[in-house]
DNA sequence: ATTTATTTCGACTAATTTCGTCGAATAGTC
DNA sequence: GACTATTCGACGAAATTAGTCGAAATAAAT
């Protein structure tokens, strides 16, 4: 017999799809069944409402983005190309997002509190990344910071700033070179002279 | 005032765009208005009904293909390079579409008898087209036809044969490669020799 | 084999969404 | 001011959809 959680996480796959073509609204349960190859009560049988598969597409997406600025990483560059790699990871795997949101961002999703959530609680690791980047650059003294944490902060939110292009359609031109600038921006405001 | 019809193709034109996206039932007339900047109540003004946007939309559609061919046809061409503008532009043409049809083929449209009326009468004046073209190579001795009426129905069936690949996302390498075939053996199996 | 637990599904209902209407309000014209 | 053209909010009817329930089917256990 086929793993429970196995077959959850193929309606997780299928309703994703759905999902990044026509947003939370849009898409009907019986379509996720139809394409699940299963009737809409076997999908009930896993899951308790649609807005339950939506977290748990959402909460996916979230940890394959987590895991690639992870993957990323290697723990023997230095601070400053961790610094480097790490952003542009983020913009890498952002694109990737950008159908996703832009699918949804018409929904009214104000009501599903679990996507603040989510969305905290990954803040809260990619900071803790960013700082331990930037601590680890001022105790071999490539980086000078006073405070690292609100510095980590700052940086993580000037990164979530480009974001917002993405899903409105900038110019990609425009974006990779604001991206050069950002970069060149803080690594003379950040290496040691 | 601006005027009525004037209103009505910006209408159309705005609905056009989420049709595209949506497809024809997940497309909400309240959409098409707050598009529009309009009441719903003001798109029933211009408009019966759902469905008579929608016929205004493919017709519209139907309307620019039939000009692309024409627009692309120069007089002066030998019929030979009139029949190979004719494929090369209809495709080309046909895959600025790719995206509406492929939006609405989910849509169970077989309610909406205009469409097949439309489909109908545009296949009649392409065929016209087609025949014209084959008329004149055979008057100036370059084809050599029995029947051109029809031959020129079985070419415009081959090459709507060649849209289905279109909307199911077939590689377009193999695509371009067929339409070369297609035109290789028309022009030898038509050309006098 | 029989019982028990797991999984699927069709049929149904309640809630929501959406179409399309109507009458009133607003703006533009004579 | 009267008259027409246009917009809109509120509403009811119809359609769609989320979610339920019990029964059927399938697999596991005894």
């Amino acid at each position: 017999m086929l793993d429970k959680d196995e077959v959850k996480e193929a309606i997780v796959s299928v309703a994703r799809h759905i999902f990044s073509r026509f947003g939370f609204r849009k898409t009907t349960m019986d379509e996720i069944a139809i394409a699940s190859r299963k009737g809409k009560s076997s999908i009930y049988y896993y899951f308790a409402s649609k807005e339950e598969i939506f977290q748990a597409v959402v909460e996916k997406e979230a940890e394959i983005f987590k895991q690639e600025l992870i993957k990323a990483t290697n723990p023997n560059d230095t601070p400053a190309q961790k610094l480097k790699t790490h952003v542009l990871v983020r913009m890498r795997s952002m694109e990737k997002l950008a159908n996703f949101y832009s699918a949804i961002k018409d929904d009214f999703l104000g009501h599903l509190d679990f996507i603040e959530k989510i969305r905290k609680k990954y803040d809260q690791e990619e900071i803790q990344m960013m700082e331990s980047i930037l601590v680890e650059g001022v105790e071999n003294g490539m980086f000078e910071i006073d405070d690292t944490s609100l510095a980590a902060i700052a940086i993580v939110t000037a990164l979530k700033g480009m974001e917002i292009p993405l899903f409105w359609g900038v110019e990609e031109k425009d974006l990779e070179s604001r991206l050069d600038h950002l970069i060149h921006i803080l690594f003379h405001g950040v290496m040691k002279h």
